[in-house]
Parts: C-alpha cells; structure tokens; sequence
DNA sequence: TTGAAAGCGCTACCAG
DNA sequence: CTGGTAGCGCTTTCAA
C-alpha cells in the first residue's frame, strides 16, 4: 500500500507538502494541490490512520461498551453513539460480551489501548470506586444508565424512581385500585428503583401493594409469562399490572389473554423501555419511553466536549433524563 | 499515559526487554519479567495500539460495514463479528449509515484507513465491478448477503431462490390453493428471487400466483399493513400469503385479524428471516430462518483466513446456507 | 539473556 | 509557499 513518501517522490515535492492537502493545511499553492491529489489518486494512497494517530495523539475513535448487540435497547444505545461520530468525523470502537466486573473491565482496557478519544460505558458490574477512579484516568469516559454522585457531571441517566411513579399515575388516573407488578430478578439499582417508585406513589394515595402480586423474573419475554402465572396463581385480583420492561409485558399480556383475561379491557399492562418490540404487540404496549438513543447521544457530545481544548464548565449540564409516557392500546380505565 | 520508555527507565532495563515481556517474547529471564510486570503495574502503563499497528503492520481488527444497528437483523450481523473478534482477540470497528453506493464506499475506505486487517462489508448499492477491484485490493474484505461470481469464495450469501420454494412446498403440503404474496418494493436481489422461488415452485405444481395477488410495500410492520390492505381491496380471496419479512407479516396479521380474518385458522402467514420480533407476535410467526449471526461468524472467518499466513486454498469452502423452516403458529392446514 | 538502533507512516516545527 | 527533520510508541533485527 503507498505511503504518504511514494506520493511525495512521484509527485515530486515534499512528504511536509503532501501532508499539507492531505490535512488542507494552509498555504499550498493551487498547482501542489492538483499535483499530490493526482498523484494519490493514481497510486490509490490512503492514509494510515494509525500513524496518524500515533503522532496526533488523537485517535478519532469513539469507544461504546454495552453487553450485547442483539438487545435492541443497547443497539439504540449503540446507533446513539455512532450517530455522533459520523456527525464529527470519528469511527465507532464497539466493546460487547460483558456479563462480569472483570469483563467489563477488559472491554474498557481495549479501548483504553486503542486510545479511544472517548468512551460511552453502560457498566452494571464495577463498583463505583473502581468507575470514578477510570473516569479520572480517561477524561473522554462517560458513564450511560448508571448515576455516581461524584461524578455527576460524568454520568447520563435515567430517572427510574420517577419512571415508577409516573407509572403508577397513569394507572391510578385511569381508576385502578388494585395492582401487580412484575420486576426483574436482577437486583441491580433499575428494577429496584422502578418498583419503589411504583409503590411509594401508591402508597401515597393510601393504596398499597400486595407482596403476593409483586412477582420477580428473568426480564424476557419467558420471564414475564412465568411471573404472570405465579400472579394468576396467587389467586388474588388486579387490574393493571406495571411490568420492568417491554419484552416481559409483551409475554404478560401473552399469559393473560391464554387464560381468559382480555388487555385492556379486563387488565391493563404497562411496561417500560419502549423498545421496537412495543410498537409490534397486539394489543400495541403502553408504555414509558426511555430515550436510550438520545441519551447515547448526549453522552457522546460530553465525551467530546470533554476532551476538546475549550472545556467549558458546563456543570450545570441537564443530565438526568425522566421517562414519557407513551399510551398506546394495553392499558384503559378499570372496567365497571 | 505512560509510554514503554517510562517502564524501562524505571524497571532499569532497555525498551527491548519491556516489548518482550509485554508480547511473551522469548528468552526473557524471570528476574526481568517480574521486575517488569511489576512497574508496568506501578505505572499504570497500557500499550499504544496505534504504535504497535503500524509497526507490524496489522490493527487487530475487524471491521463492519452495515446500514445501521437498529434493524435487527443487522445488529445480529454485527454480533456475529463480534464474537469471532472476541474470540481472537481482536476489536470491531463498525461503519453504519449506509443509504447510496457513495455512503458505502465512504464506509469501507474508512476502515481500510484504519488498515482493518479483516473487513465483512454489506453492501446492496456498490457495483459488481467496485467491489470486485475493492476486494482484490482488499485481502480481508469479505461480502456477506450478496453473492458475486467473481470472487465467489470471498462471499457469505443466503439462497433467496430457494427459500422462496421452501416457503412455497410448505404452504402447498399444508394444502392450500390459493397464494398472495406481499414483497419489497425495493428492488434488490432478495424480495427478487425470494418472489421468484416462491413462483416457480407453485408454477411446478400447476399452481399460478395471480398478478394482482402480489403487492410490493416499505419492508416494515406499516409497509406490511397497507399491502394488506390492498390486497384485501382487490376482492381475491387467498388462504396462505408468503411475506417478504417478519416485520411486514406481522404488520399483514395485524391488518388481518383486524378484518376478522383469523391466523391462522382463515390464512396462513409465512414471514421469512426469523428475527426476534417473530417468537413474540400472535399468533408466534412460522418463518423461514435467515442464519446471519452463524453467517457473519463464518464471513468473519474467511477474512481471518484471508490473511493469515497459510492462505490455504479452501475455495471448496461452504459459502452458500439454505434457509430453514420454523414452523410457529401462524401457517396450518387449510381450512375446509 | 540483553541492549542499541533502525524504522513503521505521519505531523509539525523551523528554516528558507 | 516549500523542504528538511525530529519524533509519536512500539517491534525487531543484530550484536554483544
């Protein structure tokens, strides 16, 4: 492959003046331009981006750490990344596989090697000492999904108490009075804070949630139809049950409507994320949209602005996200 | 960051000693290697991958070329590169946002200026003749759902034209007489022949598909639901229509169920890629299974062969996969 | 087993 | 406006 040395030679100028168009550098004269652009078009040159980076000290790269690809909340996170660095010219780094603290690490070890000018991290797994200590390391890190006080400025992301009560507004508005809720076995701080919400709200109206139709799973699909039946089982009625995500609301209304129980009429079922998948169910899913992509996005610019010369102090920057509403077709007013 | 100079001068040993321990080089004693390791701890010390790329010439990485992340089926693909780069440690970079032959080609000169050694690039928009010389240029880059003559070794394609005729043998053994068809109206290979094959099989059994019984929409759950419409509008009747893709046939049971149509009892619907989205529709959506994931492994493979060392000459290499049949709940025998 | 030194391809600084 | 040149951080001979 030509190096930027054959165009110089075959062009008969300097590598300093081939480097000049290559990087529009100024004062080049009309003739040198048209001379090196021939001469790289002819021998097909393109610049190596490594060296590029390795004399720079910018990699133009945009790290992104999720757990996996398939989940099409974390490729939205994803798109929300790359969008930005098409926007600024920069290339998407991808890190995926992570399922402990120790992979989690590694991901963010790659990237750090790979000297990623910054990196938007969904990490579940790495305590918060270890994340403040790596934020303070690599100043383009950005953490997405996750809320460390001592970083605040660093992080981006979802309101999931407030997410639980807004849930429980929209189902109380609606006339409900008896509720579910199904919640993922995964006690990270999501599920946790979502149901807390969900009850405190509740109970500050004076209504209170039955421990027996509090049901956690697996969050899937298969997840929600277990839980739904574990609620059925119980015997106890409900009308409206608030499920963690889409993918277990969608197998909740599944369960429901295999056992005679028609959504919405007889039960409303809202769910959370508003995923793809929530736009496809019949009935269409209720639910509380969580602008992962624009989130993404908004981490991305930080990251950005973060390792750009001029760092503006923008601590006052809105980095909290609240959850919307979005009523589609699973839940109405109670019945009767 | 510190660099190797920083370890050796304070580990007291030369730059050499520092590289061979860091790359498990030979002839390294253990006095070195502990008091090494110890200081690259202390220092904190990562290696440069840009420096160590563009002194071995070879990036450790692999690169992506799709049109976005959300779909999907293409997140899939991508997953299936990332597990093959997982696997031999190397790193994805990913170029999305790919709408015209120009955007695509941008995509891929990106990642050959980051001198990706291996490239599985998607692309529908550049010419035979482009990639052609791209591939030959290229030694990495392998082309996955598409299949070219040329350099057929290099490609990882599915059989639309057969999977047309599973879909076809399928609907016929479930007894059914009369067919629709709903297509993409994008006219690439893949509606194309997955149409073709789905004609000429009924064709080989006496079998016509009428001309109006064939609608061609946007490959989405909308795109599905207009052409339902229409082909509802023509007054034809049909037990059994054959869909593009998954998120289009549910789109066509939506529309469906909604003119009291049941599924699959009065019309059978067979979709085709077997994404997600189909184990949670309803009635569970009978599809033909596109195996991207285990594709992009493979493509991923090739490239990884492509380059290594031993270029061993397996042109009798398995490249062409078959669609399967998955069987849900949305076909069944013909009612009557 | 170790060190010195020559680059990898490029940018940026300094002269001219 | 142009050329010479010193590295960026690392690997890899070649000698010692």
């Amino acid at each position: 492959m030509a190096t930027i040395k054959d165009v110089a030679r075959v062009a008969g100028v300097s590598v300093a003046s081939v480097s000049r168009v290559l990087n529009n550098g100024p004062k080049v004269s009309k003739a040198t331009i048209e001379k090196v652009t021939k001469v790289m078009a002819d021998l097909n040159y393109s610049p190596n981006a490594n060296a590029r980076a390795l004399v720079t000290q910018k990699s133009t790269t945009l790290g992104v750490v999720i757990p996996d690809l398939v989940d099409p909340f974390f490729a939205s996170l994803a798109q929300g990344v790359e969008i930005v660095a098409r926007q600024k010219d920069m290339q998407l780094l991808l890190s995926t596989g992570l399922v402990t603290a120790e992979t989690e690490m590694q991901a963010i070890n790659l990237l750090i090697e790979r000297r990623c000018d910054v990196m938007v991290v969904h990490s579940k797994k790495l305590s918060d000492q270890v994340l403040i200590e790596l934020a303070n390391k690599v100043p383009g890190l950005v953490l997405i999904d996750r809320y460390i006080e001592e970083i605040a400025q660093r992080c981006v992301w979802l309101d999931n108490l407030e997410g639980g009560k807004i849930a429980a507004r929209h189902l109380l508005a609606l006339e409900h009075k008896s509720f579910a809720c199904i919640s993922s076995k995964y006690q990270i701080d999501d599920p946790l804070l979502r149901l807390k919400g969900f009850q405190d709200e509740l109970k500050s109206t004076g209504v209170m949630l039955d421990a027996q139709l509090i049901e956690f799973g697996e969050p899937t699909l298969q997840g929600g139809e277990i839980a739904t039946q574990k609620l059925l089982a119980s015997g106890k009625r409900f009308s409206a049950v608030f499920v963690y995500n889409d993918a277990m609301a969608i197998g909740a209304i599944s369960t429901l409507e295999d056992n005679g129980f028609k959504v919405p009429s007889d039960i409303s079922v809202l769910g959370f994320d508003d995923v793809l998948l929530s736009r496809y169910s019949r009935p269409k899913l209720s639910t509380l949209n969580y602008p992962v992509e624009e989130m993404a996005m908004h981490a991305a610019n930080i990251g950005i602005e973060l390792v750009s010369k001029q760092a503006t102090k923008n601590n006052d920057k809105h980095c909290k996200y609240i959850p919307r509403l979005v009523k589609r077709e699973s839940t109405s007013f109670k019945a009767g």
